[in-house]
DNA sequence: ATTAGCACTCGCGGATCTGGAGTGCTAGGC
DNA sequence: GCCTAGCACTCCAGATCCGCGAGTGCTAAT
């Protein structure tokens, strides 16, 4: 019943399941592994594979006369195994060419809006999986580099803050009026400092302990900065190609459906499913998931770099049985 | 079979057939119409009617022994009466109770980030309707009011465009590396000059006119934020609740929502959709759509103004049969 | 231990049937 | 002349039934 260790023709007898039926959506007869893969054995033989990794529960049938569907645990073994060959040897081969690369990658430059460009490795994610796809900004504990108060109105001033990784703008609110150049002050003298102070420690505490002896609105900037680093929260999500989950066969029940979209829909969410990816891939199936409403899904998370570190995560959201390949 | 004027009774008959089939997404037979709303006639009577105005193109009948449903043109009708009423006297009964606006209001007020508030009211809006709902960041012709150059890398600068209603960003590929103090100095020369042609005509010009004879920095950030106020292709939408449209009766199949939920998708689409929207309140029923996949719903879009000038559009997609009361 | 053969189970699609809902018509009443 | 009551007719929706085919699990033979 427990997961000893699987012999070799067991275990090929569940690799091909689990391939067929990733392709095919249906549950996975004998015959066809008979078939299109030569495992040197009868159709009699495999069936009782089968009927072994079903009483271990790596396979499952939906009733008496079908044929046999993976469950969660062999996904997840089948993932694991897949990742860490990965790891390994360099992947035999590459899913996308080097000339398809290429062009993404120049798509990607090409957008002069640095949103723009996550959208659209969202959407060319999306495309290429045929599966819904999030990108998040870059998040975490930054540097910031720069940063410019613009007057807005009487009473508020917009900051724009530049990371090493972007710009984000805040609207602060002001306690009392100040000039354009009273802003302008405030903006060269934060600047500036952490400018004197990059690359030692953190600046952002010694700069909070020195405005204190300022005026307000330095006291009230250096806040906005402090609640705009402190790494949750500032973490935007685009999610783009929501409709390819339609295409999925498991997906052609709109109250299966539902939750799911609703869950893509909900920044907490996205946040609770993506975010907790340390390592560089990262691959939730069905149950794993920390979310009730996607138990029915897998998702494929993985960091990105940008300039070094890792900071933002980009993930794929598909029914369990997806090409775990990528 | 067109158009002439409907009688009284008609009237009454096809207002009742509406609003009895938002209600219940079923076909509206006239025992129901005749229980329900009080018209003084026996169902016998409005039978007739109703068949009367399926000859004129108003009502419909999935087949023979089933009840009336409103086409396309009835919608329409019903609308514009709305829409009319609406502008005539002040609408009767606010749909949001004062205290709900002042709550949102103040929610929207609270997000310090601009884009945020833009995404949470597009939230409140699908929450508030139960549809899926749309809302673009303010387009149009825009005036400039400060430019900030920050640099990035080597060969790229950030430039942070402010106007008059917030702030965007645009990364600037640059000739030749230029130096923080140089970006600076352009960033201050712009800003100036941005400043003293405010409210005289169409400062861009001007400038642009100028920066031909300075060096290639000046010129290319003038390039780049010429093609940044040239209206098109600047706003950006957010969209919520996508997952609201699978609540209705007619988009449980599958094959119905994925074309909407696909166009949704694509800013190409929703640019047609919504920015067409002239008038304070438009509404698109069914095939009036421009776009194909969107012929089974109706779009309710409505400026929103920001500062006077009326600059974003907010939107709601629901099926043709919506309250459209609002 | 593998395999061929075979009986058995069970889901699925198609065909059939029936009840009920709602209409359209017609004949009679105000 | 318009409205209404009554009724026959139509047609969908759901239930039931049936037969087929698929795929298994067992058993006996190698």
């Amino acid at each position: 019943m427990l997961a000893q260790e699987l012999d070799a023709r067991k275990e090929q007898i569940l690799w091909a399941v689990i391939r067929e039926y990733v392709a095919r959506a249906e549950p996975v007869p004998s015959e066809v592994v008979f078939q299109r893969y030569s495992l040197g054995v009868s159709p009699a033989t495999i069936r009782s594979g089968m009927h072994a990794l079903t009483e271990m529960g790596y396979l499952r049938q939906p009733h008496t006369s079908a044929g046999r569907v993976p469950t969660d645990r062999a996904y997840r073994l089948y993932v694991d195994r897949l990742l860490s060959q990965a790891c390994g040897g360099s992947s035999p081969e590459p899913v996308l060419s080097a000339a398809e690369r290429e062009r993404i990658r120049r798509r990607l430059a090409a957008r002069d809006r640095p949103e723009e460009a996550l959208e659209e490795a969202a959407q060319t994610l999306a495309s290429l999986t045929e599966y819904p796809s999030v990108v998040s900004t870059p998040g975490g504990p930054r540097r910031l580099r720069h940063v410019h108060l613009v007057p807005l109105a009487q009473d508020r001033a917009l900051v724009v803050l530049v990371t090493e990784s972007g710009a984000e703008q805040r609207v602060l609110r002001l306690e009392r009026p100040a000039s354009a150049e009273e802003l302008e002050e405030v903006s060269r003298l934060v600047s500036r400092w952490l400018e004197a102070v990059a690359g030692q420690g953190e600046p952002l505490e010694r700069l909070a302990a020195q405005a204190q002896s300022h005026r307000g609105l330095l006291a009230s900037v250096v806040g906005q900065l402090r609640r705009a680093v402190a790494a949750r929260g500032n973490v935007r999500f685009f999610v783009q190609g929501v409709a390819n989950i339609l295409k999925q066969p498991e997906f052609q029940d709109v109250r299966r459906v539902r939750p799911v979209l609703a869950a893509l829909d909900r920044e907490e969410v996205l946040r609770n499913v993506l975010l907790p990816a340390p390592p560089e891939v990262h691959v939730r199936i069905g149950r794993e998931n920390p979310v009730e409403d996607m138990r029915d899904c897998s998702v494929v998370a993985a960091a990105y770099r940008a300039g070094g570190r890792a900071v933002g995560v980009l993930g794929v959201v598909g029914p369990t049985r997806m090409p775990y390949a990528r």
